[in-house]
DNA sequence: TGGGGCACTTTACATCCGTTAAATTAGCCG
DNA sequence: CGGCTAATTTAACGGATGTAAAGTGCCCCA
């Protein structure tokens, strides 16, 4: 049974996780240095976060439940409204949102891909309950409210979506091209409309459960 | 100076890193257990390639080197074709390649955020001399010959391609998704006939270079 | 006043990566 | 046959991560 640590002790500890690795840009920094910087020993981070990589996926927890872009994209799903605008003020939040928390969401990708335990926190995020999830309701209601064109599929869309607003999508155009941030948002912007009238996109071309078929 | 090693030593440890790492999915491999397939010693792997990241780095540059759609990327670039099509071409031989050198390039990519080398070379593989440097010479050469609309600017238009082209993007929409790899092919290729017509979203909204101005 | 419990620290160890140094092996040439 | 060189192996070490166990201090309660 892992030790307790107290609810001060892991706030402390995420907080100087972030001012290190995401503020001071110590995306390397290790579990001792960060021990160091909370004040505590390594011993009490690993009791609280069990891993390196668990830390960074609480990091990430954290500063969604702190931040006000997360709140905003929350209020977006949990509405009724179903029309392009509501689609945009979404997709707005989360790009008011990424540039805050890409480096540890860039952590998290990177150890998704090696790590069982941060790969089901990423696929949470990204996928199951999070951004694709927000996506997804709302162009399902769009697709209700006759908002999105009948033969769009609202699933395959929100897939498409998530593919052009991932943290990979901001690393390649800000980060190494050097794209301002309101000409991605623009981009983002204009491909998301493209999308929404390209239909023939979202059509799956084949059934997927056909035994004994390619 | 570091020692030398044989070519058929080099060559049998990227064949055994690939097909464990590869062909296996074993991407959380050690150095050790890398080594011994490949019947040599851990040492005789870091006098190779330096460290665990230079291996990557070896083994997809060895991929690229045996890979004919490598080539038929290259012969695209090379030649003087400059149209719609010769983008489709150019874009379709990397799109067959992707689900080939996936595997490594996703851990190229990961890698790249924290060493350094590694860095560079997935730079230099994505940006400089690498797939956006393909996409700018074709999407210039369209420029030039009309084939572009007039204010599109082909070195953003080559970013924006890019971003659509990642490895990422294949992990989100096929990997996780579940998609169809036509599908995800169709996807691309629809959205990229979709950045042709939108020239306003290559468009660069403010000088870079003014000092003193925002 | 003493004991128990909780949260945290200290200590020690195993494993892996990367580095340095020395030894070994095999093949070639005079 | 002996010497030399290149390639490879073996050995040892330091640093980092993660794990386990024991120690410490403080607070609370009987």
């Amino acid at each position: 049974m892992p030790q307790k640590i107290s609810p001060e002790t892991r706030a402390a500890i995420l907080d100087a996780a972030w001012d290190l690795m995401a503020s001071q840009g110590r995306l390397d920094a290790g579990v001792g240095e960060i021990a160091a910087a909370a004040g505590v020993s390594r011993q009490t981070l690993f009791y609280a976060f069990g891993n390196r990589a668990g830390l960074l996926v609480a990091m990430a927890r954290h500063q969604d439940a702190k931040s006000n872009h997360v709140e905003r994209m929350r209020a977006i799903v949990v509405g009724e409204s179903a029309d392009v605008a509501t689609l945009h003020a979404f997709v707005d939040a989360w790009l008011d949102y990424l540039p805050e928390v890409y480096p540890v969401a860039m952590q998290l990708e990177t150890n998704s891909l090696s790590d069982p335990d941060v790969a089901l926190a990423w696929q949470d995020r990204f996928l199951g309950e999070g951004l694709r999830f927000g996506l997804e309701r709302i162009l399902e209601r769009m697709s209700a409210s006759g908002a999105l064109a009948p033969d769009h599929h609202p699933g395959r869309l929100a897939d498409l979506c998530l593919a052009l607003l991932v943290p990979s999508a901001w690393r390649i155009l800000v980060i190494e091209c050097g794209w301002r941030v309101e000409d991605f948002v623009a981009s983002r912007r204009g491909l998301l409309d493209a999308l929404l009238e390209r239909p023939d996109l979202t059509r799956d071309k084949a059934p997927r459960s056909s035994p004994g078929n390619a």
